[in-house]
DNA sequence: CACGATTAGTTGCGAACGCAACCATTTGCG
DNA sequence: CGCAAATGGTTGCGTTCGCAACTAATCGTG
């Protein structure tokens, strides 16, 4: 059912779903990052951000690290790199003067108005590569093992 | 067929495909490594070396990192470490006086006897939780990815 | 055969990362 | 109410990483 005889004794890197699970995903994220570091000078970190707070109204750096399960502190800078380059904005909340709301600039948006369709299509181009039948069972089974290790969102 | 409405303006980072696959495959990754760091104490580079020396007889540290996909510093570093715990030792070749021919030591030699069906265990135990009809979609979307992506090997 | 180009591998260095410690604020409980 | 615990976020610090530069050896071409 394997690729690879599972009674084999010695370990072929090569067939290794981990080792393959892991080599696919920067395989597919270099793929990405050629759009939003050469074209828009983000960096992997940078880019989370701006695609989690893009799609709320508002969110706190810690709804960030969550979501995007990255380090604080790599949240952190990441944020401050991009209010630096005025892409984003924080403003002191209200209700709880420790967390500090995170919102995309005038310039941010424009930004991500650009940035998210090219990034969308290179998804589409990715796995258009993928009959449909091929794509079913792709998701279907990274769903399960999402779930099977409690990824889940 | 999606599991996202294509159209869709914003980016929802929690379904798109690169960003889960990324989460996948850390989450796969350091459900792994729990053996072969807190149980023999090798971090990623090791293992990965490890992994690839110990399934040849005699490999250059350029054929690990052409294997691994590591950068050759990072290679070159993890020999380093893994000879001075005893677990390697390099050669250097007759026919090419540049390259240093590396293979396991009798402990290394030890340790990836036991190393190994731990980890091939691990891999199983994780791909039981997909039925065996989902597992085959998983592995031929997989590997028309790679394809795709010029990753094969 | 000689010399420039290439290849194997190592190392210096700056950038990025995560852990731990920290500050400020809020929450929970006696 | 008051104080300990918890939470949001930042920063210092040691580690790891990859790029570029380097050494040493081999290859290739005139």
């Amino acid at each position: 059912m394997s690729t690879r005889a599972p009674s084999e004794l010695g370990l072929e890197l090569a067939g290794f779903v981990p080792y393959r699970l892991n080599r696919l995903a920067v395989g597919v994220s270099n793929h990405l990052s050629d759009i939003y570091r050469e074209r828009f000078g983000l960096d992997i970190p940078e880019w989370r951000v701006m695609a989690t707070v893009g799609s709320r109204h508002g969110c706190t750096a810690q709804h960030i690290a969550a979501s995007t399960r990255m380090h604080k502190t790599r949240v952190s800078r990441a944020i401050a790199g991009l209010e630096g380059r005025g892409l984003i904005e924080r403003a002191s909340s209200a209700t709880d003067r420790r967390e500090r709301q995170v919102r995309l600039t005038k310039a941010g948006r424009r930004m991500y108005a650009e940035l998210v369709p090219l990034v969308l299509e290179r998804e589409r181009e990715l796995l258009a590569c993928l009959t449909r039948e091929q794509l079913r069972g792709f998701l279907a089974g990274m769903e399960t093992l999402e779930s099977c290790l409690g990824l889940q969102d």
